[in-house]
RNA sequence: CGGGACGUGGCGCAGUUUGGUAGCGCGCAGCGUUCGGGACGCUGAGGUCGCGGGUUCAAAUCCCGCCGUCCCGACCA
């Protein structure tokens, strides 16, 4: 490819809109342009580092099994509403309406078309299992679209599902996907890590995420400092402290509070510990009041507690409610809560005693309160929000919290897909049975915006041979130097030959641009022309990831770059 | 959706407070000089100042409405 050619318009200032790395580098080496918010046109350069993104992720899929399909964008509704994701998708789903007034979506994934599918082309266990993927691009109306390629509301997408006929079949499906997945981001160079994570609105049970190392990931993970231990923070349990000595308890004594309506206010005005007050936060759980106790230093994970009670909804009370429905916003304690009331505690409420909490009228809180003595547990949840420094839950030593791009998630989905939409196949013993599902996803080009976050410099691009748009850049540093650019000709042919993706800066600029252009796409090995090398026999070749430089035989520049291109990351 | 900021040639910005002939840098075109780290000179093209309405002798500037984009929060690959 020659660079005089090519369409790749390189913006030489930082675009007014970007602010991370990977939005404002693929904006100004020409990969990417945005056409609306979260919506981009992929440019020559981006469009080949997304196939090199593709390729790897294709091999691994097919050399696992998955057989690759394509399915349409444009769905119709009805399975969207026999699974209850039409209403559970909300304002996140495009939707749209056919000239005969049918209803429509754009696919923000799968599960409803390939289900329906393999219902009906594989009636028999003996057709199982079976994984079909495709890699396509998924709609979804972000609320808010945001860091170029990292959340998009069209992205592409490799999305995989496996179909067995029982639990024992699809667990070997997942973790054949687990694997090709380890090779992938492995292949792709990525600093990555493994977590179990929450389901979120695909549903389902055991599930994990890949999550890209990054500063501005908007997903944080948790990792022991041995290593021994790693959770999506919303997922994570924290290690539980010994239960507290019921020996010696103190009394329960009702205190006066005027105005302490926080924990914090609390605190500072009876000059206690946030810790050694209950906090006491009061939910709505399909109607049914939820009373959850987290001591007073911690957050409730809303997420746990989501998971806790699937499927039904779990609502923060709203400020009206609380006198509605008797209590004092403020002041709530779990003293004396009725039957009517699931009072759910934290594991971490067992050890401590003698706590400080409200006392369900204004102005006043207690002291000493203890279970069961003043007040029942019904249920024990893990619900607090893990943080930064908490213990591992494997051997006690100190747990960090890491922000992290989410490039995959993968489910083991059961039947709640294949039950809804009565997707069966007849078994060995004749009983028709649902499908044990399987769910597959990889942001492919969200995939290419993590590893800019992670293959960057303030020149530009330093994305890995796995991803670059070219293997190799041949710089005609004399533009109007004949014997120079006779000699990046032959070397750019020959490397061409050789089967080295490669282009030739044959621009009409001079050196500087083309140099700073190189830097800024970022080609892992940069082979320079210049008149000086030509009179006295030598090329400059520089290696893009470390920027180390070095001098070849004009003769072998080809060979040279060659095998400097084999010992770039 | 709530909170904040912005919208002026292709890109980055000034001008708006205090209304009065639309400017700078980069890029682009032509000519010349340059030619290994974003060259220089001369000449030139290019703008309904986001859109609509209003106030005014006069609006990029003041007022109202709308649209778009970005940043901070609840969802996800």
């Amino acid at each position: 490819m020659r660079l005089s050619q090519l369409f790749a318009p390189t913006l030489r200032e930082d675009p007014a809109e970007a602010e991370i790395a990977s939005h404002r580098l693929l904006l100004r080496a020409a990969f990417i342009r945005q056409v609306a918010a979260g919506v981009y046109t992929t440019l020559p350069l981006g469009l080949r580092a997304m196939r090199k993104v593709e390729r790897i992720v294709r091999e691994e899929m097919d050399v696992s099994g998955a057989q690759e399909i394509r399915m349409p964008i444009v769905l119709p509704a009805e399975p969207w509403k026999a699974t209850g994701r039409w209403d559970l998708y909300g304002e996140l789903m495009f939707r749209l309406t056919d000239r005969h007034g049918r209803e429509m979506l754009l696919g923000p994934t799968q599960e409803e078309v390939a289900t329906p599918l393999v219902d009906a082309g594989l009636p028999s266990y003996r057709d199982l299992p079976v994984n079909l993927y495709q890699i396509e691009w998924k709609y979804r109306d972000e609320f808010r679209p945001r860091f170029g390629l990292l959340r998009g509301r069209e992205f592409l997408m490799k999305d995989a599902y496996t179909f067995d006929r029982d639990e024992q079949g699809m667990a070997r499906s997942y973790d054949i996907m687990l694997r090709a997945y380890r090779r992938i981001f492995d292949r792709l160079g990525l600093d990555y890590v493994v977590v179990e994570a929450e389901p979120g609105q695909i549903g389902g049970g055991v599930n994990h995420e890949f999550m890209a190392r990054a500063d501005v990931g908007e997903d944080r993970f948790v990792e022991c400092e041995n290593g021994d231990y790693l959770a999506d923070q919303k997922a994570a349990t924290p290690g539980r402290p010994e239960p507290a000595s019921q020996d010696g308890l103190a009394e329960l004594e009702t205190v006066d509070t005027p105005g302490a309506a926080t924990i914090e206010e609390v605190s500072g005005f009876l000059g206690r510990p946030s810790e050694q007050m209950l906090k006491t936060m009061l939910y709505d759980a399909g109607g049914r009041t939820v009373a959850v106790l987290v001591p007073g230093d911690r957050e409730v994970e809303e997420a746990k507690l989501e998971r806790a009670f699937f499927p039904t909804t779990i609502r923060r009370f709203e400020d009206g409610e609380f006198a509605s429905r008797g209590f004092v916003k403020g002041f709530v304690g779990p003293q004396g809560m009725g039957e009517d009331v699931t009072i759910v505690a934290d594991p971490s409420v067992r050890g401590r005693a003698d706590w400080v909490t409200g006392a369900n009228e204004s102005d006043r809180h207690v002291t000493g309160a203890n279970t069961p003595r003043d007040f029942r547990i019904d249920r024990f949840e893990d619900v607090v929000a893990l943080r930064e420094g908490d213990r591992c839950p494997v051997d006690g030593a100190t747990l960090h919290v890491g922000r992290a791009i989410v490039v995959g998630h993968i489910y083991q989905l059961g039947t709640i897909y294949s039950a809804p939409l009565d997707a069966r196949f007849v078994d060995e013993d004749g009983e028709e049975r649902h499908y044990q599902m399987g769910s597959y996803g990889i942001g492919i080009s969200r995939i290419l915006a993590a590893a800019v976050e992670q293959f960057h410099d303030d020149a530009g691009l330093r994305l890995p041979r796995a991803t670059a748009p070219f293997d190799v850049v041949v710089v005609v540093a004399n533009r109007d130097d004949e014997r120079v650019a006779a000699e990046a000709e032959r070397i750019y042919g020959e490397l061409g030959e050789l089967g080295i993706e490669v282009v030739i800066d044959d621009r009409e600029q001079t050196a500087g641009v083309k140099f700073a252009d190189a830097d800024l796409v970022g080609y892992p090995v940069q082979v320079v022309v210049g008149r000086r090398g030509v009179e006295t026999g030598s090329v400059d070749l520089k290696l893009r990831a470390s920027g180390d430089r070095s001098t070849a035989p004009l003769a072998d520049a080809a060979g040279a770059a060659v095998d400097l291109l084999a010992s770039a990351p």
